[in-house]
DNA sequence: AATGAATGAGAGTTCATTCAT
DNA sequence: TATGAATGAACTCTCATTCAT
C-alpha cells in the first residue's frame, strides 16, 4: 500500500472530477447557479457531498471550472472558420456546427445562456480576453470576404450574434420549441430553414444591370 | 359616498401592487427565480418583507402573477399581425416591434428566458393554451402568403422561432452583446441588419427564366 | 346623534364580546392556546383583526377571560351539591349533570383540559382561589356523611377526580371514543355506567355480621 | 472489518435519535404540538436546530416517530389481559399498571391526552387499525367474563374508558390534583382508591335472596 | 367602532461549508 | 480519499400586534 496508490488515486480523481462536472453540468443547466444545490450534484455524481468538495473548493469553483472547459469546446467553430476556404460554404458550415452543437450539446448552451443571462458574472473576464479577438477576427474576415465580393454585404457582428441566436435557440428554448412543433423533425427543418436564411442573406447579387 | 369609497383603499394596494412587481421583475429577470429573494424584492419596493407577504400569497405567486401579467403584452405583436396587409410589411414591421420590445422591456424578455430555459415549470399551461394556438393561426397565415406567391417559400414555425431568437437576443444576451460591440449603435445597427435578413428571405422571387 | 350612541354602542359591544368569546372558544379549544391564532378567531367572528383587539387587549386576554368566565359555570355544580340532601342522591345528581355538560360543552372542558394539560400556566391562580376551597369544602361534606354512615368509606379527593375524569373524558377524549363506539348511543350508556359504578361504590352496606 | 463499521456510526445516530425524541417529548407533552418550537427540542437536546432536521425529516417527523413509538407501550398493559387468568385479578392489575404507568411516564400520557383532545390528527390511523382491534378483543373477552358469572354485569366498553380516564388524570390533570393534594400520597391512596371502586363495581354478587 | 395597511419577532427549513475521523 | 455529523447563515413564511385613518 505504500507508493502504488499514487497512480490509482490520480486515475480515480480524474474519473471522479469527471463525474463531478458531468452531474454539475447537469444540475446547473437545469435549474441554473442558485438553483443548484451542491446535494443534487453529490447525489447525480454518487459521491458524498464532503466528498465533491474535497474534488472542489466550492460551489462556485464547480460552475467556474465548468464554464472555463466549456469555453474552448464553444468556440472552436468558429476558430475554425477557415479564411482561405469558400466564404458561403465557410458560414454555412459554421451555421450546421452551431446547430449540430445544439442538439449534442444543450445542456452546455443552457449553461452558457444561463450565465449570460445574469449578466456573466462569473464569465465577464473570459468574454473579454477570449471571445472577443475571436469575433474580431472573424468579424474582420468576413469584411474581406464581402469586400472582395465573395459574400453579399451584411454587418458582420449582428450576422455572428443571428447565428448564435438561431441556432442556440433549438437548445435554450427546447421547452418552447416542443410545445409548438409536437413530433416535427424539429432539428433536419431547422437546419434547412437555416441553409435558406444564410444562402438567401450571403448570396453576392451581379449589380444592378442599371447601376 | 356610494362607490367613493372603494377606489380609495385600492390606490394604496394599486400602487403597491406595482411597486412589488415592478421590483420582483428587476430581481427575477436578474437572478432567476430561485437566485431571486422576497428581501431583494423588499428592498427594491422599499416594503417591509411581511408587507410583500400582505399583498402576495409568496414568492411563487409574486412570480405567476408577473408571468401572466406579462404574457399577454409578450404576445401582443404576434396577435397584430394583419392577414389582410401586406405580407413583407407585415412580417418586417413585427420584426422591429419585437426587436423595440427587446430594448424597452429587457427585464420582460429575461424573465421569460428564465422561465423557458429552466423548461417553464411555471408557465408550461400558458404556453399550451395561449401561445400555441396563436403560433398556429400565425403560420396559416404565412402559409397562405406563400401560397399566394406573396412570400418567398419558408417553413413559418421556424421564421417565427429566428425571428424571437434573433430580436430577443439583444436582451437576453445583452451582457455578451456589449462585450462585443462597445459604444457602436447597436440597436440601430440590429434593426439594418434584421431588416436585410428577413427581407433577403422573404423577397418572393420570380421563377428562374430558364424553368 | 350626541348621546343617543352610548347605549346603542354599549349593546353592539356586548353583542361582539359575545361572538368573540364565542369564536375563540371554538378555536382554542380545538387547536390548542398556542394553536390558535387571531386570524382564526377573527374570521370566525365575522370581525376583522384589529376590531377584536379592540374588545381585548391580546390573545392572551381572550384566553383568560374565556377562563374565567367558564370557571364558574364550571363549578357550578360542585356547589350545588346540598350538604342537607340525600347523600348517594346528591352524589348521583353531581355525577349527571358533570356528565350532561360533557356533552353539552365539550368544547368548555377541551379548553380547561388544554390547560391543565399544559400546567395551568394562567389558571393557577384562580384553581387556588377557586376551586381548592370548594373542593376542600365538598370533602369535608363527604366525609361527615361517611361517618354518619350514609355513604360507604371513600377518599372523598380521588372521589371526586374520578368523577371529573369520567365524566369529562367524553369530550375531552371524545375523538377516540367515537373510533371505538360507532353508532352506539355514547351519552345514554355512559350515564347508566356511571349511575352503575357511583352506586355500587357508596352504596353503605351493613357491616359484615361477625365484626 | 466486516460488518463492524455499521455499528460505529449508527451508535451516534442512536444516541443522538434518543435524545431529540426524549427531548421532543419532554417539549410537545408540555405545549402541544403547535406550541412546542424546534429551538426548545432543539436547546434541551443540546443540540443545533439544523442538526436535528439532520435526524428527523422535520416537526412532524418527530411527532409522528413519537407517537407511533409510544403507542405500542402504551398498549402493553391492555394486551396483557390475560383471558385465562381470574378475571377480577385481571382487571385489577390492569388498573394498577396504567396507574402505574401514569406516575413513570406522564409525558407519554400527556402527549396523547394532546393528540386525542385535538382530533387526533395525526394518530386517527392508528387508533383504527391498532387501538379499535385490540378493545373489541378485550371488551369480548371481559363480556364472556361476565356471561360466565365471574364479574358483575358491566358494559365492557365503557369500564374501559372508565380505567383509562381515572388512571391517566393522575398524569394529565396533575397540575391540578398537586393544587388540591398537596404533601398527601397521592399515588399510593389513588391506587387504594381505584382498587376499592373496581373491587365493588365489578365482584360478583349473589342474586338477591328474595328475588 | 372599525379596518386596511404595516411590521418585528420568530417559526420551520434549506444549504454551502466545516469538522472529525 | 472519503464520509457521517454538525452548523451558521439565510430563506420563506406566520402571527400578534400597532399604525393611521
Amino acid at each position: 500500500m505504500p507508493d502504488s496508490a499514487a497512480p490509482k488515486t490520480s486515475r480515480i480523481q480524474q474519473r471522479n472530477r469527471k463525474r463531478i462536472l458531468d452531474a454539475a453540468l447537469d444540475v446547473f443547466s437545469q435549474h441554473g447557479y442558485r438553483g443548484a444545490t451542491l446535494d443534487q450534484i453529490a447525489r447525480q455524481a454518487g459521491l458524498s457531498k464532503p466528498n465533491i468538495l474535497y474534488y472542489f473548493n466550492g460551489k462556485e469553483d464547480i460552475h467556474v471550472t465548468l464554464l472555463n472547459q466549456l469555453m474552448d469546446a464553444w468556440l472552436a467553430p468558429l476558430r475554425d472558420i477557415d479564411p482561405a476556404g469558400d466564404p458561403l460554404a465557410e458560414i454555412l458550415r459554421y451555421v450546421h456546427r452551431k446547430l449540430d452543437m445544439s442538439r449534442e450539446y444543450p445542456r452546455e448552451s443552457r449553461l452558457f445562456a444561463n450565465e449570460i443571462l445574469q449578466g456573466a458574472p462569473r464569465m465577464a473576464p473570459h468574454l473579454e480576453s477570449d471571445l472577443r479577438p475571436l469575433v474580431d477576427t472573424t468579424a474582420a474576415v468576413i469584411d474581406r470576404w464581402i469586400a472582395a465580393g465573395k459574400l453579399a454585404p451584411v454587418d458582420p457582428r449582428h450576422l455572428i450574434f443571428s447565428i448564435w441566436a438561431t441556432t442556440q435557440h433549438y437548445a435554450d428554448f427546447d421547452a418552447q420549441v416542443r410545445v409548438l412543433m409536437d413530433d416535427a423533425p424539429v432539428h433536419a427543418d431547422a437546419a434547412a430553414f437555416l441553409e435558406t436564411v444564410y444562402r438567401r442573406l450571403l448570396t453576392p447579387r451581379p449589380p444592378a444591370p442599371g447601376a
